[in-house]
DNA sequence: CCATTTAGTCATGTATATTGACTATCAATC
DNA sequence: GATTGATAGTCAATATACATGACTAAATGG
């Protein structure tokens, strides 16, 4: 019996990130969609979602080096997010040049929406994969992540 | 010793997907930069990767489902990539009303430079992942694809 | 054949991101 | 405590990529 070459084989790393990305991505914006939250620009998710997983506020320029935007992006977005209802912008006390961004009651609720279609893919993948597996899995993405910045302090 | 908890742990997985595509995108960019192709657009290198690695030839229509874009997006996309020189579209014979799409000389020399800086990544990777766990992740990774087309097709 | 479906185009609009030029705040020195 | 330089963000104009709506041409299926 000879074994079947799986599809995946066919398939370069980057395009299965892509897709991979897509199946939460959807999923995510499906789900934001049905709950009223169908206005939520592209990058919109990351920082949402983000915010809601890590930290209560963030620095504009963090946006700027996680997104790998310009500026003028990072704020047009964070704008377009404020004008919506999802973020508050606030002046950091410490350093007046800088602005934090919190999230809005709106923006909290969506967030828990984003948060709970992330944990559904979670757990489909765990019917398709060992949970060791899936520990393997983000820490071999976690090497990646340190590969490009490690090329990006290298060339800088 | 108190084990420290390791960053990526305090980030979602979408956005280590994010971030680990980032990290093959920015080489590959570079280096198609560095040998002269700086003129390809964001899903360029999708097409061009992928012909390069599976097939000859590809009809525009399963660009339409692999990018998740309308076919007036797609017939954008490959209009620049032939203006600039990289594809070239022909009539299917059998079926007058399909183009399909082939690499010219100069879409395969990119497409051997992207190839290349792909792999470098890959053996980069190599570097702080087993092999085995590498493969895990590609498996695990094309779970996460196939839940994504499971729900496409439920939902259609 | 005629109706329907499939594959792709043309024209137009919109959203997202970029480049270039500017203001405001801070930090360091003289 | 005034001057220089660096950092954080804005404003205006523009480019690019993608979407929507209306259409043409070729194939399929009674």
């Amino acid at each position: 019996m000879t074994r079947e070459t799986p599809w995946y084989e066919q398939v370069t790393t980057p395009a299965l990130l892509r897709h991979a990305r897509t199946t939460y991505g959807t999923a995510m914006r499906r789900a934001l969609a049905a709950a009223g939250y169908d206005d939520i620009p592209k990058n919109g998710l990351y920082l949402i979602g983000g915010m809601a997983y890590q930290a209560q506020d963030m620095p504009l320029g963090n946006l700027v080096k996680d997104l790998r935007i310009t500026k003028q992006a990072a704020g047009q977005l964070v704008d377009t997010l404020v004008t919506r209802g999802y973020l508050q912008r606030a002046v950091d006390e410490q350093d007046r040049r800088k602005l934090t961004v919190t999230l809005t009651a709106r923006g909290r609720a969506a967030a828990v929406v984003q948060t709970e279609a992330r944990k559904k893919i979670d757990a489909e993948l765990l019917a398709r994969a060992r949970p060791n597996e899936v520990n393997i899995t983000r820490r071999t993405l976690a090497a990646l992540v340190e590969i490009g910045r490690q090329r990006e302090a290298d060339d800088a």
